[in-house]
RNA sequence: CGGGGUGUAGCGCAGUCUGGUAGCGCACUUGCUUUGGGAGCAAGAUGUCGGGGGUUCGAAUCCCUCCACCCCGACCA
């Protein structure tokens, strides 16, 4: 592609709106536009990158036996209602009626219309497994749209969906996919890992998550270093704490607390470590008849409440957090200085919490703490739960180490369906029996366009963005320098550019009439991974200069001999990638 | 949904407090010069100042209202 024929827009600012570096960049190459909140348009150069992943997935799902097809993204809202996901969806999904008043949506996600091809499609035991998946445009109206394409309304999904006529034929179909995955990932350059997820409301038994990983990340994940553990920190186990319970040394002392709110501030002002406090959640549990139950959630001070893991404390699901008018009528005092002590709420003390003696928390006075408390003397032996998120420092729930967390950008997720939508939906087929049975189901999504800004993340630098070699919407750029000027540099350049073109390479002539900073500048923002320059200079010597955006400086390399040695480098690249 | 903020040329911004002919940089057009890291000079084009309503002789500026967008929060004793 010659840049004179092609529509490059690159900004020297990023708008306003951008927060982000891998949006910033985004918007500034070039690769997207903005059409509203959560909605953008994706530009010849962007979208060169778009197909480029969709490639690599598409080879890889088709290896792993998968079938691609394509589903409506508009569906009928009575699919929906057999699962009762129509209501469940809530606001998330987009709803639209046609001119007779039909219900449809905009479907966030294709579970229900690909039951309904298969138990339309597949009888027999014969016919199973089978695997489809589209790569499709979903809508999902998010409460606050951010970060580009990163948590877009509007976004490229590969969705994929499995049904086996058992068990063990869902796993090796889940194996598969895990696998592809890994290879997916793998092989467009990404550092990324799986982790063990939390199945959510979507049930089933067993769910990864493939995260790249990157400081921006909205999700976090506990891995262990020293052995292949790793989970989202929304499932990861906090052990039992090794050490038994200590015996009560202190005596239970209320002490004077004025505007002290926090455990931070409490253990600040009493000159307690922040990890001798207990801090109060007050939860509320709404059952389908009868009042709110009230339940308090004791975290040590140090902890953060894992509202996930609570969501499965018996008879939790669902809370929500306390007002302040229930907490004051209830307990007679303020949040800030709220306790265990002395009331008949149902108590739930974290693992953590449980093992401690000696400790300080809330005296339900407004302005007071209790120090020196201890179970089964000051109230009674608590019911215990893993209610916290783990911390860097925990040790690993496969007992091999010591866990870290690093945060992630979700591009991949693979659940164990399992029969809950099969059964919903009736569908099932005939086994060698005759007997009619439920299909075993599972899905498998990538968030396409997603990965495009994750990869941005993890690969950019002050200059722009740096494109593993398999994404990046052209692989070569040829700067000549004076194109229009010398007709030396402008022949050679040409030549040059015939023989990537004829190579196989995709190449990006800049035949612009710019100055070098310009051309230089702007194939470092769209970052073009390999760079040939042609100059007078160099010619005079019958060499070019070659340079890998990530090299520090140029190579100067006999003109003759620039396309094997770009071959080369892409081919070195390419090793690297492997795991 | 709660809180905060922004809306002025394609992009980045000033002007708003204190009402009086709508500006700057980049980008764009034309010409000349320049050409190994985002050029210089000259000339030019580009605006319903987010929309609507009001106050006023006069509104980008003051008041009311609506809208869009961005950020933070929805984890907390």
């Amino acid at each position: 592609m010659r840049a004179s024929q092609y529509y490059l827009a690159t900004l020297k600012e990023a708008p306003q709106e951008a927060e982000l570096v891998s949006h910033k960049l985004m918007l500034r190459a070039g690769l997207i536009r903005k059409l509203g909140s959560g909605l953008y348009t994706w530009m010849p150069i962007g979208l060169k990158v778009v197909r480029k992943i969709e490639q690599v997935v598409r080879e890889e799902m088709n290896r792993a036996g998968a079938l691609e097809m394509l589903a409506p993204p508009i569906q009928p809202a009575e699919l929906w209602q057999e699962t009762g996901r129509w209501d469940l969806y809530g606001p998330m999904m987009l709803r639209i009626r046609d001119r007779a008043e039909r219900e449809f949506c905009y479907a966030p996600t294709a579970e229900e219309v690909l039951c309904d091809t298969v138990r339309k499609e597949v009888k027999s035991y014969r016919q199973l497994p089978v695997n489809f998946y589209q790569i499709q445009t979903k809508f999902r109206d998010e409460i606050r749209p951010r970060f580009g394409v990163m948590r877009a309304r509007e976004f490229t999904m590969k969705d994929a969906y499995s049904f086996d006529a058992d068990f063990e034929g869902l796993k090796k179909s889940y194996q598969a996919m895990y696998q592809a995955y890994t290879r997916i990932f793998t092989r467009l350059g990404l550092e990324f890992r799986a982790v063990a997820a939390d199945t959510g409301e979507i049930g089933g038994t067993g769910s990864h998550e493939f995260q790249v990983l990157a400081g921006s990340g909205e999700d976090r994940i506990a891995y262990c270093p020293s052995s292949d553990y790793a989970a989202n920190v929304e499932l990861a186990e906090a052990v039992v704490p090794a050490q038994q319970r200590a015996a009560p040394a202190q005596a239970m002392q209320k002490v004077a607390t004025p505007g002290k709110h926090t455990c931070e501030e409490v253990s600040a002002f009493l000159g307690i470590p922040l990890t001798q406090t207990v801090k109060s959640v007050v939860v509320m549990h709404e059952p389908e008849e009868g009042p709110p139950v009230m339940t308090m959630l004791l975290i040590r001070g140090d902890h953060m409440l894992n509202e996930v893991k609570a969501t499965k404390v018996k008879g939790l699901k669902p809370f929500r957090f306390a007002t302040d008018g229930e907490i004051r009528e209830r307990l007679r005092a303020s949040p800030g200085s709220l306790g265990p002590v002395g009331h008949n709420v149902r108590i739930v003390a974290d693992r953590t919490v449980a093992a401690m003696s000696d400790f300080c928390t809330g005296a339900n006075e407004d302005g007071y703490h209790l120090t020196g408390v201890n179970f089964g003397r000051d109230l009674p032996e608590p019911e215990v739960a893993d209610i916290r998120d783990v911390v860097a420092g925990d040790p690993s729930p496969d007992g091999k180490g010591v866990l870290e967390i690093a945060r992630g950008i979700e591009v991949g997720h693979v659940f164990q369906l399992r029969t809950a939508y099969t059964q919903k939906m009736d569908v099932s087929y005939i086994d060698e029996h005759g007997k009619t049975q439920p299909m075993e189901m599972g899905c498998y999504g990538i968030g396409i366009t997603r990965i495009v800004a994750a990869a941005i993340e993890q690969n950019h630098d002050e200059r722009g963005i740096i494109w593993p070699d398999p994404m990046a919407p052209f692989v070569v750029a040829i700067v000549p320098l004076g194109y229009r000027k010398g007709a030396a540099v402008k022949e050679a350049a040409e030549k040059l550019y015939a023989d990537f073109a004829g190579a196989g390479v995709e190449v990006f002539l800049d035949d612009r009439d710019e100055r070098p900073g310009v051309l230089l500048a702007d194939q470092e923002l769209v970052g073009i991974p390999h760079r040939i320059v042609i100059g007078d200079r160099g010619l005079k010597e019958g060499v070019v200069e070659y340079q890998h955006r990530r090299d520090a400086q140029a190579t100067k390399v006999p003109l003759a001999e620039a396309l094997a040695h770009v071959q080369s480098r892409f081919q070195h690249a390419k090793g690297h990638a492997a795991p």
